[in-house]
DNA sequence: CAGAATCCGATGCGATACTG
DNA sequence: CAGTATCGCATCGGATTCTG
């Protein structure tokens, strides 16, 4: 993976920063792990915990991918057993409330949506039309 | 692709809706679909101007999915040469605003990202530690 | 406890060609 | 103009195994 920033997006990215910044948040536990972190500093294990079904693999990824944005911060402590803490960065504090803004949309529009598509699949379903 | 709900996810889903809703938004160009919808009705012609690099394929897949989701309409007028208008719909519009909150960090860090990148590229790298 | 490494299936996305 | 259909690569992400 290394630093690579995916040659041809560059040129979409700079037309338009927005979506560059936007691809770090695209994945599938970004946000649930700002959300996460946002309590203040947490371990490892914690957001483990806190991001139910995630892997450790993915967790330690992302981690590492926010870390490496300014996002988030990694403390290791010395000890044994050894402990980490992550904590948002003041850019990272910031973003997260940004999504706030976000995820409160998704609350209150959550089941809207189910409904949308439910009623999106019995139209466009292998409908012969208006037979029923 | 239906309406699968990877099984597994689900799961996630239940305990946090939020995850689920954030799933629409994921993709690479949703985003920037909504943002450019938002200007009132558009054509998928203009659509296509407006997101510079984007396929007529995953143009149409993203259009697709919002309008399922309940998020923007699709008129077809029956002229010809065709002519289709896409406007977002009350729920679409007030996930546009809960977007520009994001966007509107993504404008004001875009560059300090970049720069944390950097900095962290170079404390990350192939270093020998000090030697230097 | 907090990872790193490897394997592998699922999905995203782009390029291209065809259509009403 | 506004799509649809098919192909193929690249990335995402999960399961498993090994380590300091």
């Amino acid at each position: 993976m290394s630093h690579r920033h995916t040659d041809v997006t560059r040129q979409v990215a700079d037309a338009c920063p927005v979506t560059e910044v936007l691809d770090r948040v695209a994945g599938k536990w970004s946000i649930g792990i700002l959300m996460a972190a946002g309590e203040g500093p947490v371990r490892f294990t914690q957001l483990e915990r806190s991001l139910t079904g995630i892997s450790r693999r993915m967790l330690t990824l992302n981690l590492r991918k926010l870390e490496r944005d300014g996002l988030l911060t990694r403390t290791v402590h010395p000890t044994v057993p050894p402990r980490v803490d992550y904590a948002l960065t003041p850019s990272g504090a910031e973003l997260r409330e940004a999504l706030l803004t976000l995820t409160g949309w998704a609350r209150r529009h959550g089941g809207t949506i189910a409904v949308a598509q439910q009623a999106y699949d019995r139209e466009h379903a292998v409908d012969s039309g208006s037979a029923r």
